[in-house]
DNA sequence: CTGAAAGCGCTTACAG
DNA sequence: CTGAAAGCGCTTACAG
C-alpha cells in the first residue's frame, strides 16, 4: 500500500499499452477482448508488482454498483440485531457484498432519513427491520426499483420480499406451554406499537387464552412505548398493581430486561412465585436466565435467507424486478430443566 | 425518490443555467461564487422539487473523501464490539461519517484483507481493534497517511493514536478485591494470544498475587485459544484438575460465557464455592450474573474518545498528520451486593 | 487482436 | 457575476 494510489493509468504507462487493456485484463476479459496470454500476464505482473488496487468509488460510479447493503435495524447493539449484523456480513460477503448499518431507534423519520443517505451512497440493495412508521418511506424507496428485504417486522399492504418468524407460533407455543403447566393469570407486557410483529404476538396471547377457556383481563395486560425511559419502573408497577399474575410474557427482549430487573427489585422468584417467558431472547438469555423460558428466533436461519431473497433479486434476468417472496420461519420453544 | 436519479445536469437544464453553478449553489457557495440570491433560490426550489439527492460516489471520486469509516473489530456480535458499534454510529454521525464494520474473528489475514478492502472503498479513516498479527497490515496502512486509531488493543511498537481501558489496574481492582475478601487460590483463565492487552492483564495478576505474599501457581493458569471449538469442556477440565480454586478471574466476556457454562454443568456454586470475575463485561452480564464482580469497561466513553482521535486528525491543517496520541481510560470494578 | 474515445456525476480551478 | 472545460479513475461500446 503505497502512499499515492497506482491507477490503471499508471500500469498502462509501464506496460506500454492504453488503461482499456489493462482494465480487460484486470477484470479477466483477456479471452473477450482477444489479448495474447503473454500481455496478460506481463499486465497482471506489473499490477501485482505495484500493488495496484482499484478504486471502487470509480468503478462504482461507472457501473452504477457499489457492493454496498444498507442494513437497517432498530439498534444494533440489541443483541438480536448484533447477531443477525454478524451472521448477514459472513453471508453477504459471499457475494463480495459489504454492509453499512443504521439504528433508527424505532425513530421513523431517522429512517426515512437513513434510507435516503444509503440510496444516495448507491446502495445496492436494503435489508430493513423497519420501525411502524416506515411504510411510507419504504413504498418510496420500492419505486426506485432497488431490492428491498424486510426482516423482522413487515407491512402486509407492502408487497415486498421480507423473512420473519412466525410471531403467532411463537406465543402460541409459550402459551400453550404455560398452559399446560396450569398456569392461568398470565400477564403480557408488550411494545405500545401498531406494528404486526407485535400485534400478531398479543392476538397469539388473546386467542390462547380463550382456547384454553379463561377469559382475558385487560388489566393483566402491558403496553410500553419504546421511547420510555424507565421501563423498569412501569413494569414494577405493573407487576405491584397485579399481583395475581402467577405467569408474565414478555413479547420482545428488553422488555424482558426491564422486567426481570423488576422482579428481582421486588424479590419475587423466577418461577416459584412467577414464570417468565421471553420472545426475541438470545444465547445470552439462555446462559444467564436458565429459569426463564425462551421462544427463541434461528437468527442464522434469518440472515440466510434474507441474502437469497436479496441475492434472487439481483440475479434476476429481467432485473430489476420486486420480489413479494416472504419466509416464514419457525421459532423455537426453549425450556430449561429448572422451570 | 423516484426511478431515475436526478443530476445537477437536470436542474440546470430546467434553470437554464450550467451545471458548475447548480453545483455551487448547492454547495452553498453562492457567496464566492457570488451569484445572485435570486437564481440561487430558483435553484435551490427546482433541486427540491425534482428531489433531487447528489450521488455519494461521483461526490467521493471527485472530492476522493468517501466520508465512510472502516470499523474492524474482532465479533460485530460479541456484546462489547456491538455496543461500541453503536456508540460509534452515534458519534461519528455528528462529523456525518457513516461506518463500514468488519469482524476478523481474530483472524489475521482476514483483518488485513478487511483493511485492504476498506482502504480500496476509500475509507477516511479506520477504526480498528486489532488481532494480535494485524501489527504489519496496519503498519502498511500506516503508510497511506489515511487517519487511524486503535481500539481496545495496540502495538506498542506502532506510533498510532488508541483508545485503551487500561488493562492492567483493571485486573489490580479485581485482584486486590479478591485478595482482601480471603481468597488465596486465584486461577486466571486468559486467551492464548501475545498481544499487549492480554499480556497485561497476565502480568496485572501474578504481579498481585505477589504483592500479596501468594507465589503465582502456574497450574492455575489456563490459557484458551481463540479458534477452540470447545471452551466450555477446556474450562471444565481445568476446574476438575483445580479443586483447590476458591476464585476465578476470567481475561475476556466469551471466556466467561463459556465458563459459567463449564461452573453449572459442575454445578459448583458462586460465589459460596468459587468467586468469580470478569473482564470485558457488559449490561448484560450485570443483569443475569448478580453473583459474578465485574471489571467494567466505559465503552460510550471508548467510542467518544477514539471519535475524537480519529477526527483530530482529519482536522488537522498539515493533514494528514498522524496522531500518536494515547487516551488511557479507567476500568470500573462492580461488586455486587450478593458476592 | 489493440487503441481511442466517451461518459458515469460530480467539483474545482480558470477564463471572461 | 456566470460559463466552459478539465478531470477524479474507472468501464464499455466501438473503430480499425
Amino acid at each position: 500500500m503505497k502512499s499515492s494510489r497506482i491507477t490503471i493509468k499508471d500500469i498502462a504507462r509501464i506496460a506500454e499499452v492504453v488503461p482499456s487493456t489493462v482494465s480487460a485484463v484486470l477484470n479477466g476479459k483477456e479471452k473477450s477482448a482477444r489479448i495474447s496470454s503473454a500481455l496478460s500476464d506481463k499486465i497482471k505482473k506489473i499490477a501485482d508488482d505495484m500493488g495496484y488496487q482499484p478504486n471502487s468509488m470509480a468503478v462504482s460510479l461507472r457501473t452504477g454498483k457499489s457492493r454496498i447493503i444498507g442494513l437497517i435495524v432498530e439498534n444494533i447493539s440489541n443483541p438480536f440485531f448484533a447477531l443477525l449484523a454478524k451472521e448477514l456480513e459472513d453471508e453477504i460477503y459471499k457475494y463480495h457484498y459489504r454492509i453499512l448499518y443504521c439504528s433508527t431507534e424505532n425513530n421513523d423519520e431517522k429512517g426515512a432519513g437513513q434510507i435516503k443517505m444509503l440510496y444516495n451512497r448507491q446502495a445496492d440493495g436494503f435489508i430493513i427491520a423497519p420501525s411502524s412508521g416506515m411504510n411510507k418511506s419504504i413504498k418510496q424507496l420500492m419505486q426506485t426499483k432497488v431490492p428491498i428485504v424486510l426482516i423482522d417486522r413487515y407491512f402486509p399492504e407492502l408487497e415486498v420480499a421480507s423473512t420473519l418468524v412466525d410471531n403467532y407460533k411463537g406465543v402460541e407455543l409459550g402459551m400453550k406451554h404455560l398452559i399446560e403447566k396450569g398456569y392461568k393469570n398470565i400477564g403480557f407486557i408488550s411494545v405500545d406499537i401498531n406494528q404486526a410483529h407485535m400485534t400478531e404476538r398479543e392476538i397469539a396471547y388473546r386467542n390462547e387464552l380463550e382456547l384454553a377457556g379463561i377469559k382475558p383481563n385487560e388489566k393483566f395486560q402491558l403496553k410500553i412505548n419504546y421511547t420510555i425511559e424507565n421501563k423498569k419502573e412501569a413494569i414494577k408497577k405493573f407487576l405491584k398493581e397485579n399481583s395475581a399474575l402467577d405467569a408474565v410474557f414478555f413479547a420482545t427482549n428488553y422488555l424482558c430486561i426491564a422486567g426481570l430487573e423488576a422482579i428481582a427489585d421486588l424479590e419475587i422468584q423466577i418461577p416459584t412465585q412467577l414464570a417468565v417467558i421471553c420472545f426475541d431472547d438470545h444465547d445470552l438469555f439462555h446462559l444467564f436466565s436458565p429459569k426463564i423460558t425462551a421462544v427463541s428466533q434461528p437468527i442464522a436461519e434469518i440472515a440466510k435467507s434474507a441474502v437469497k431473497l436479496l441475492v434472487n433479486q439481483f440475479d434476476t434476468k429481467k432485473y430489476p424486478v420486486r420480489s413479494k417472496e416472504q419466509i416464514l420461519l419457525a421459532p423455537k420453544l426453549i425450556v430449561r430443566a429448572s422451570s
